[in-house]
DNA sequence: TTACTATATTCCTATATAGTAGAATAATCA
DNA sequence: TGATTATTCTACTATATAGGAATATAGTAA
């Protein structure tokens, strides 16, 4: 009955796919700070011009960015109110993870190459 | 001061490039209601027999799924305690979005080609 | 051992897209 | 008008990977 529908899922993975990019990261964590134009964008990331609007363009098209233009500049922030939240929960995971593998390595070490022989 | 380092935000990124795929969001749709055998996956989501193997493979990497071999067969469940937190997120700020575009859609409308002239 | 089943891996093709350079467009000022 | 600056667009190359067919591996039973 509650089949899953792939055309709902592509919606999904296709907002997933827009965050699995470290340059779209950190343009984000860029605005981070507050809202910036392209070219404080473009100094603060060390990205290439034409990648950062690409970038951008991404972004505002997924509406995790908001797009204003401001005389001869263009101002973008931050729009998505769940991206942070999204961002810490995958952070916290992520150390969580590295912990319990780190703590299973040494377990394996102290078990299998230990010196009491 | 606290500049942010690619490498970091390069572990983000792989984690939500995990989920930005609709096969592999499929297999986790089809996890959701309890463990299950490599076979039981192929026939529940149609996909064929080797890109499932790789996606439960991928899925395993980034510790979303569990593996645990079972005889001849191999079961697989969800380990990841934030992915379904993850999923409602992003479902609820998609819906919000698509919900925002049809008003300013149909308002769009009515100021532009409305019957009033 | 052999035969069989369930998973995993390898090789291949097609597709998607990141990143770059340079052209094109748009807005401001002289 | 032209010059300058900010941004976007247009190819282009290189890389990554999804998906399928064939093959390999591991476990089970005879």
């Amino acid at each position: 009955m509650s089949e899953i529908f792939p055309a709902a899922l592509s919606q999904v993975a296709n907002y997933f796919k827009v965050l699995s990019e470290v340059s779209r990261l950190q343009v984000l964590c860029c605005l981070k700070t507050g809202a910036k134009n392209v070219t404080e964008i473009i100094t603060e990331t060390g990205l290439g011009q034409a990648n950062v609007s690409k970038h951008l363009k991404v972004l505002a098209q997924a509406g995790i960015v908001k797009r204003t233009p401001e005389g001869v500049s263009v101002i973008y922030e931050i729009a998505d109110p769940i991206l942070f939240q999204l961002c810490d929960l995958v952070c916290d995971r992520l150390s969580v993870r590295l912990q319990e593998q780190t703590q299973q390595l040494s377990q394996l070490e102290s078990r299998n190459w230990g010196t009491k022989g």
